[in-house]
RNA sequence: GCGGAAGUAGCUCACCUGGUAGAGCGACAGCUUCCCAAGCUGUAGGUAGCGGGUUCGAGUCCCGUCUUCCGCUCCA
């Protein structure tokens, strides 16, 4: 059995060779963490996305989705606070590898020289500092940061690399004019999707008449310059995520965002993964919107790593954006409060946010689903590569299968395809044994093959053969519809 | 970003101290008509990630670059 190292390396291979991921633009060395889905793994994707969501809006009557645009106005990374917390400059010190915010890190040696009794030097240096901050002087900085011999508080030196700015949003121009100030003319490709969300938060509640709780759910793409971003499709630069703003009365944020950590890792537990594979991990540290918030974490073959998070936002993201935009994000609740006897009244609801990395999930169902077999017997070696998949994920639902293509089979086949091919993801294959037909099939996860044989002339059966176990039954043909569609859907 | 390893056919890999690239599997076509891969025949596919240098000659040595993996770091 492959170690977990050699798991992974065997999962990337795999999505490879079968069709399930390429590397983005591959004949031109490809582009550092960017990914294509292929033929099978966009199935897959797919469907992950169909669970996730029909699981959202079609199992609880109170969550509606919606597909926000990538684009959104600049001023809403204000609001969120995307612009202002995460432009800082950095500087590397090269020997002991750490990474300082230069604003920290000079504000750092002020207080030492204040402790020193050297007031008046610690104030003009911090003048000196953001006057160079204002001007994105980065040569100026790092000067100020040699000139004072600060240095660095693991290794003590002060062998400091270039000041670079780290922005984690992606941005382009928009419009076909360019204006003199080209900041008026930026747009941020949107780091996360929940902005959409919130700006929206006003026309979905009105319009859908939507009463508190209530949540939003939405699909998409979110882009990141991560500084590295690496292991596969773990961290990727564009990314998707599957994520639900669920909006509630104020005070009442303790017991929704418990009540979404269970219905979430209920969620995941439905695709029948082992709990023993999960994990709650709480944040300590919490980011500047939160209150509360936890990972679900999922043992990769890389270790334990974050595949979801749930987040007690607060009312943050909508007051600032009621703050901005100078528009009443205000909610009137009906509903009497025993304690008053009156209605709860006017307020800005507090969420609660469940946010899944669909490319992470793909990831989850692929390391969950890839199993080497050794079935080998003492007469032959034999071994076999199948994807477990759940049936409702597998790309592909059913293989259909002439035992041989002559004597009439392929053509029972093809009704057979008919048949089916507009109810579920049907594949046919007359080429090669039947064994070998059924490994690929393996590969692939299908978790179904029908194989038609002479005796299916006579008696209108075949055999099917299940993926998992390989054992196989005879069943009439009538029926292979409904045992696919009982276990797929 | 730092350190380590690697990049040869779709995949896994070989080519030892430099002499113009091989295997297995896979794919495709055909034979076989066989209910669980590795039976037969044939075919296609690589100029060795890319660029440069050393050399009479480089996949093999050197430099640069890109990509990937591992560790550290980062991850609102």
């Amino acid at each position: 059995m492959a170690t977990d190292s050699n798991k992974f390396q065997a999962i990337i291979s795999h999505c490879k060779e079968y069709g399930f991921i390429f590397p983005s633009s591959e004949i031109y060395d490809g582009l550092q963490a960017v990914y294509d889905y292929g033929q099978w793994g966009s199935e897959l994707k797919k469907n992950i996305k169909d669970y996730w969501w029909n699981s959202m809006t079609r199992m609880n009557e109170n969550i509606v989705g919606i597909d926000a645009a990538i684009f959104m106005h600049p001023t809403t990374w204000k609001a969120s606070g995307h612009v202002d917390n995460f432009n800082d400059p950095m500087i590397d010190n090269k020997d002991s590898k750490k990474r300082y915010r230069v604003d920290h890190l000079i504000e750092g040696h002020a207080e030492l020289m204040e402790k020193d009794g050297r007031l008046d030097e610690a104030k003009a240096l911090l003048e000196d500092m953001d006057k160079l901050l204002a001007k994105d002087d980065f040569e100026g900085l790092r000067k100020l940061i040699l000139d004072h011999g600060i240095k660095c508080s693991i290794s003590g030196t002060a062998n400091w690399t270039d000041i670079r700015q780290f922005n984690l949003m992606f941005s382009t121009e928009f419009g076909s004019t360019v204006s003199a100030d080209d900041e008026d003319n930026k747009v941020y490709l949107r780091p996360e999707t929940a902005q959409g969300i919130f700006v929206n938060f006003l026309n979905v509640q009105k319009t859908g008449r939507m009463k508190i709780p209530f949540g939003i759910a939405q699909i998409g793409k979110a882009f990141r310059n991560e500084i590295v971003a690496r292991q596969f499709i773990f961290r990727m630069r564009e990314f998707e995520q599957m994520e639900m703003q669920f909006f509630i009365r104020p005070g009442t944020q303790k017991e929704w965002y418990e009540y979404w950590k269970a219905e979430r890792l209920k969620w995941h537990l439905s695709l029948g993964t082992a709990k023993e594979k999960y994990r709650f991990h709480d944040h300590i540290k919490l980011a500047h919107y939160a209150d509360a918030a936890c990972d679900i974490e999922f043992e990769f073959p890389i270790g334990f790593k974050e595949v979801e998070g749930i987040h007690s936002r607060t009312d943050f993201d909508l007051k600032n954006h009621q703050e901005y935009s100078k528009k009443k994000m205000q909610y009137f609740d009906n509903d009497i409060d025993e304690k008053t006897g009156k209605p709860y009244g006017n307020y800005i609801p507090y969420v609660i946010e469940t946010s899944i990395g669909l490319d992470r999930m793909f990831l989850l169902v692929m390391s969950n689903a890839y199993t080497e077999e050794d079935l080998s017997t003492p007469e032959k070696q034999d071994s076999r590569v199948v994807l477990r998949f759940p049936p409702k994920l597998a790309p592909m639902k059913l293989a259909v299968l002439p035992l041989v293509k002559k004597d009439g089979l392929p053509e029972i086949a093809r009704k057979i395809m008919d048949d089916c091919k507009s109810h579920f993801r049907c594949f046919y294959e007359e080429k090669d044994t039947i064994g070998k037909r059924y490994r690929r099939m393996d590969a692939i996860g299908t978790p179904f093959c029908v194989t038609v044989d002479q005796q299916t002339k006579e008696d209108n059966t075949v055999t099917i053969r299940h993926r998992d176990s390989m054992q196989q039954e005879r069943v009439p043909l009538t029926e292979i519809k409904r045992i696919v569609l009982e276990s797929t859907n």
